[in-house]
DNA sequence: ATCATTGCAAAAGATTTGCAAGGTC
DNA sequence: GACCTTGCAAATCTTTTGCAATGAT
């Protein structure tokens, strides 16, 4: 799973991990070592990512934990989520997690060729979801916009190999 | 998975049972009858289901056929889906479908409440996504718009129950 | 007579859950 | 010490696949 910089980071008073133990907190949750462990790792960079790939990056961490399980990273982004720190959608019936905390409102452009995701904003978006949502007297709690198509650097690639087909 | 009628057919030369021929004699596939127990089944009216909801009504169905198989039933959709009869998105994990044959473009308002899905149309959606692909040099192939809510409906009965329990 | 389709069961892929052992407050 | 969290394996859920039997052209 990839991932594209382009939206800036909000500002916000408290640090990610701050923010965890806050809700941990409130609901007489403990922290633990895997947890901060995958709070760190998750937000040492920007970029879109499944349970399997968090999964493969994590082996190559030299664990100062030996081994965190599969069931504890999904327990635990699902907490992330709970707590406001991670996003989610589905990808091709898996779930995608992002960072939501700290960072702006924004939808997707999926590559289909790539399967890269990259991020736009768009505040035109927002109101005509809120006129739509008022006309059908719906209370809005979300959305989830999804633009699918080939990405520029896809497209170019494409007429490459097009090229180079054309040639034989 | 219920429905909502709101947006109008639109005018198509063939049925979608003949559409279907077609598509498979194109491609050298035979015409059976499941697929047309299943294709009458599905267009016989406007909803969007999932592959257990459609299995259990099969169940209901007097067969003509002993038994459609689970298998069948994924594989024939699928089928639907690449003839271009039926569109499917994923929703809460599970593919939900929905008529493309004979139906305008669309999107989504999702009740998170009573699960019902609500259909609406947007020009502006569509200029706003293919402007946002412009700029980002895409090649829009599609979209997924799914807003999220809670339903008229369902506002009112909350505030019913919300009575109840504050008369206790 | 071909060869696509079916039904069943098994497989696959993603995520969740039960439970004993370990860690945190 | 109470009880939340972990890791592992087993379970779940949805969808796909292998295969022998059946059916369409």
């Amino acid at each position: 799973m990839s991932q594209s910089f382009s939206l800036d980071p909000v500002e916000v008073a408290l640090s990610p991990l701050q923010r965890f133990e806050e809700y941990l907190q409130s609901r007489g949750m403990r922290m633990t070592k895997p947890q901060r462990l995958l709070i760190e790792h998750v937000f040492s960079r920007h970029d879109h990512f499944d349970a399997d790939t968090l999964m493969d990056q994590l082996k190559g961490e030299v664990g100062e934990i030996g081994r965190i399980g599969r069931a504890t990273v999904y327990r635990t982004l699902n907490k992330f989520v709970e707590a406001g720190l991670l996003r989610s959608f589905t990808l091709d019936g898996r779930a995608v997690y992002e960072h939501d905390y700290g960072y702006p409102q924004h939808d997707h452009l999926h590559c289909t060729k790539c399967q890269r995701l990259f991020e736009f904003q768009s505040e035109e978006l927002l109101t005509l979801r809120d006129a739509v949502a008022r006309e059908h007297r719906f209370r809005v709690t979300g959305h989830r916009f999804i633009i699918s198509g080939i990405c520029d650097e896809c497209q170019r690639n494409r007429r490459r190999e097009k090229r180079k087909h054309d040639m034989i």
